[in-house]
RNA sequence: GUGGAUGUAGCUCAGCUGGUUAGAGCGCUGGAUUGUGGUUCCAGAGGUCGCCGGUUCGAACCCGGUCUUCCACCCCA
């Protein structure tokens, strides 16, 4: 014990009642995706680096975690990369494989390898940790969960629409009222940098335009003029700066600004058929927002965006987020395999429902009843009444020492453990217990049938 | 990866312009109370002042480095 122990950065531990919290918020997205439809599947901690390295861009790469090869591994190093002290390129030689970094790339790979035994169009949950070697802030780490639901193998534009149904439930079931479900089209962006001329510019467009509400309209403009667009193109779309209303006259509005490109009348299109079918099957809590300057995500989505906001007031990033991909599954040598999915984020969406107060009072399955432990022989009777309520399914404990009274008792109250039982000479001699209630405080003789009948 | 703040007991924090033996509240342990917890009273334990180095007669305090947490950027759940 010379030195005190410490977990890297970025990494938690979870005491009982976190895990218990956060196994409150997993059930109910398990319990969700499991009623629309999913299937669990589960892939590797650590892939190989092929499959994982040029997926995200070359941030992304940066943010891979890399698993030194065992062994000698400096051996079989790349020598000139290592004199020129170049990392990126040495990494290859002396790195073979990578903490997976999201859940979608394994799962296209899963698919791929999976083809031939897969019903197809294929529902597929996934609940796993993810690394990324970021700098940590709050609702940021460096190992979290993500809850992935995909589909893959179907075009329709229903898939969509169920998602939008499946995050309102979980987030109704979870009792987080006032999440927005922000909604754009890949093909919309593409139509407003084919409108104004800049198709080349597409990413910085849109990363620029990603950054509306947080740097504002000058700020953007700032931005895309140091990205080389013209200064009359962004003149031309400024119309999208400003756009008001509710999701129908927003429609409206893009309708004409987006008139002569063909793709930005796609993407319109699919947003009326999602909105259209949302209107008719009403959402239970959530609000369905189109945001065109919605535009983050990884670059292969090709349709519908997703990101979900925590309520107004919340100081989080995104609580979840997804999108639609024509060619998830392309990389990997599979053509024309359309995939949509989404993603909630368990760490976030914890830190939310804990700033608001919203975890249930008895969210941990905690013990229900201590036996006192008063000597040998009372150990041995409390035993016999301990076995016969975990025969009935109720979770029950004997202090294991017959230490004094007021520690039995204080171990009790701090552990929230809300019936005590005690039973020494007197109550041996009548085959009962007598039960206290820890919160009433009032305690009865009564037989173990009856004790079961009162606290089942 | 860039820039900035932060770190004192298990927890929340005091600690003066550098000056003996670093404090409080809560929590913890024991006792008042040997079959009755939460309240009260009494006593006690617990700290290499994040870590390493430097300046100084002397450092929790000043300087440098490093780590942690947090904030902004980048990116993202």
């Amino acid at each position: 014990m010379a030195q005190k122990p410490s977990i890297p950065k970025g990494t938690r531990d979870f005491t009982p009642q976190e895990v218990a919290k956060r196994n409150f918020i997993f059930d109910i997205i398990k319990t969700e995706f499991k009623k629309f439809g999913f299937q669990a599947i589960e892939t590797p901690s650590f892939e190989n680096s092929d499959t994982l390295m040029g997926k995200y861009g070359e941030e992304g790469d940066r943010l891979i975690f890399k698993i030194l090869n065992s062994g000698d591994f400096l051996k079989k190093a790349d020598e000139s990369a290592y004199a020129d002290k170049d990392s990126l390129k040495l990494t290859p030689s002396i790195s073979e494989k990578a903490l997976r970094y999201d859940l979608t790339v394994p799962f296209a790979r899963y698919v791929v390898q999976h083809q031939n035994e897969i019903d197809f169009p294929f529902k597929r949950y996934q609940i796993q940790p993810v690394w990324r070697a970021d700098r940590p802030q709050k609702g940021r780490f460096r190992e979290f969960f993500q809850c992935d639901a995909d589909v893959v193998g179907s075009d329709s534009l229903w898939q969509e629409v169920e998602f939008v149904q499946l995050y309102d439930s979980v987030f109704s079931a979870l009792k987080l009222d006032g999440v927005t479900i922000k909604i754009n089209n890949r093909k919309i962006l593409s139509g407003f940098a084919e409108v104004i001329g800049e198709q080349d510019k597409l990413i910085d467009f849109t990363v620029a335009l990603d950054k509306l509400d947080k740097i504002g309209e000058d700020g953007v403009v700032k931005e895309m003029l140091a990205k080389g667009i013209a200064e009359e193109a962004i003149e031309k779309i400024k119309p999208i700066f400003g756009l008001q209303g509710d999701f129908a006259e927003k429609i409206e509005a893009l309708k004409s600004i987006l008139s002569t490109s063909e793709a930005g009348l796609k993407g319109i299109e699919e947003l009326e058929f999602i909105q259209n079918a949302i209107s008719e099957m009403p959402l239970k809590t959530a609000k369905l927002d189109l945001d065109v300057t919605l535009a983050r995500g990884l670059n292969y989505y090709t349709g519908a965006i997703f990101e979900v906001s925590a309520p107004e007031g919340v100081k989080m990033g995104s609580i979840g987020g997804g999108g639609r991909y024509d060619d998830l599954t392309g990389i990997f040598g599979l053509k024309n395999m359309s995939g949509v999915g989404i993603s909630f984020g368990l760490d976030r969406i914890y830190l939310v429902l804990e700033e608001l107060n919203l975890f249930p009072e008895a969210v941990a399955d905690d013990v229900k009843v201590l036996f006192v432990n008063f000597g040998e022989k009372e150990a041995l009777y409390a035993f016999k009444g301990v076995n016969a309520l975990r025969a009935e399914g109720i979770n029950a404990e004997v202090f294991p020492d017959s230490a004094k009274m007021k520690k039995q008792m204080n171990y009790a109250n701090k552990r929230n453990i809300p019936f005590v039982i005690l039973a020494g000479d007197e109550e041996m001699a009548a085959g009962e217990y007598t039960l206290k209630n820890m919160k009433t405080g009032e305690q009865d003789r009564l037989n173990l049938k009856d004790i079961i009948a009162k606290i089942a």
